[in-house]
DNA sequence: AAAAAATTCGAGCGCTCGCTCGTTTTTTGG
DNA sequence: CCAAAAAACGAGCGAGCGCTCGAATTTTTT
């Protein structure tokens, strides 16, 4: 099953995350675009295909083992490439940690950014809106969030930066909509920056421990409604 | 500074936990006496004061990088001992991980379970004292939290399952004082499972994202006085 | 169908890893 | 103060690492 695939199982008709966004093939493609002076394979569809099967062999490997435990022999093996081969997608093994994170943090900006016209002038719509969105994009790209989530420890120091900064975009963009909740009467929040601190812990607890909702068989739409229900009440106007 | 110097600068006069609990040594100590057949140095002064130099290093170490990208050269040189010398406190690599794993693992659930008498009788005391004895004690330990956190997946599976049923034990505790709130009609919660589970990230984010908090120079009696807030307006009786 | 270009291959290189063990140093007890 | 016991030492081992490069294979061009 590809990650397209489990995005749309778990999708209710109220989905948001567009799947031409989030499939394998179509994140790598913006990979490879992006990287293009890093791969030597000039053929896009080759290069795309090739770079799919190899994050997507990095992704599972690491999720069993850190990223510096995967060794290239391993990802040679689970990818079908040989050693030689995978250098003709990458120039040296920490480029495909960078990938990754690249691809993440640019893609949740750009997925939270992108609200339905008319939603601004609707602070707690919008704010529904964006947990929802949230937490369907993470779902659809789940592998890939857990990867940024637990080796940005071991990033380069430029990437951590990169990365650390579109975190703080992420939440910047939830205490905007508290704010304009605060100022139309609708929310009552003492402190927005904490306040929109504690919600991101929400937002990414289903898939840091995505296991054991599984194993709980929580569906999604279930998070979601606990999740908007918890924050809705937290910040109702009193 | 040491763990427990570091806990005593941020603890206010509420302070829940105690200090003898979580300074390195006597951590230490406990682990000596969970793993002495591990350990072939015989003087219990000497062998705590080591292991302590050596898992200080460790938390040191891996707080940059990932557990396996430390080697033990790395470990010899960081914990004054040498190569050798490492294996007298541990037969190998792993054995490190599971002792500070284990540790954190039993020290979390006897800290929670040791509530002040009376504390059953008011869910409402009770879950705040929970918050904020939870919050303290990863705050005096931090180091070994993180450490936990991440390196959980490269855990070998016996040790994985234990920590797992860790969390699910801390989760319940939190989940049985929402009951007898519940029942008490002190508070509305639709949810127990799933709002237990979301309690607790909101305590973990304070250990796991420490780095942005003090950038931010959020005060840890804000944090907790913020979570208990958020929490508290979240499960109110309507 | 042959020549040229693009892509893939995998044995081998230098290196560092976890770990060992014979030796040296420190501590202990009479 | 010395011999025995305990502890610390660190060079060295085999294994496995990231990475390379000339050869082999596949695809494209003519």
């Amino acid at each position: 099953m590809t990650l397209a695939e489990a995005a749309d199982s778990q999708n209710t008709p109220l989905e948001t995350v567009p799947r031409n966004a989030t499939s394998t093939e179509a994140i790598c493609a913006r990979i490879l675009e992006r990287h293009r002076d890093r791969v030597s394979v000039r053929k896009p569809h080759l290069a795309t295909a090739n770079l799919a099967r190899i994050i997507e062999a990095v992704l599972k490997l690491s999720s069993r083992q850190s990223f510096h435990e995967m060794s290239l022999r391993d990802l040679a093996r689970v990818s079908g490439l040989s050693m030689g081969g995978l250098y003709s997608y990458f120039d040296n093994k920490n480029t495909l940690l960078v990938m990754i994170l690249t691809e993440v943090s640019e893609t949740v900006g750009a997925v939270l950014r992108d609200a339905p016209a008319g939603l601004d002038a609707d602070p707690a719509a919008h704010l529904r809106w964006l947990i929802d969105t949230h937490i369907r994009l993470t779902e659809a790209m789940q592998p890939w969030f857990v990867f940024a989530f637990m080796e940005a420890k071991g990033f380069p120091a430029a990437a951590r930066a990169f990365a650390t900064e579109s975190e703080l975009a992420t939440e910047r963009i939830f205490a905007d909509v508290l704010a304009r909740g605060v100022a139309q009467g609708v929310f009552t929040v003492p402190d927005i920056d904490l306040t929109a601190a504690l919600i991101k812990p929400l937002l990414q607890d289903w898939y840091v421990k995505r296991a054991k909702y599984r194993k709980r068989g929580t569906p999604i739409h279930a998070y979601v409604a606990g999740v908007i229900a918890f924050v809705e009440r937290a910040i109702a106007r009193t």
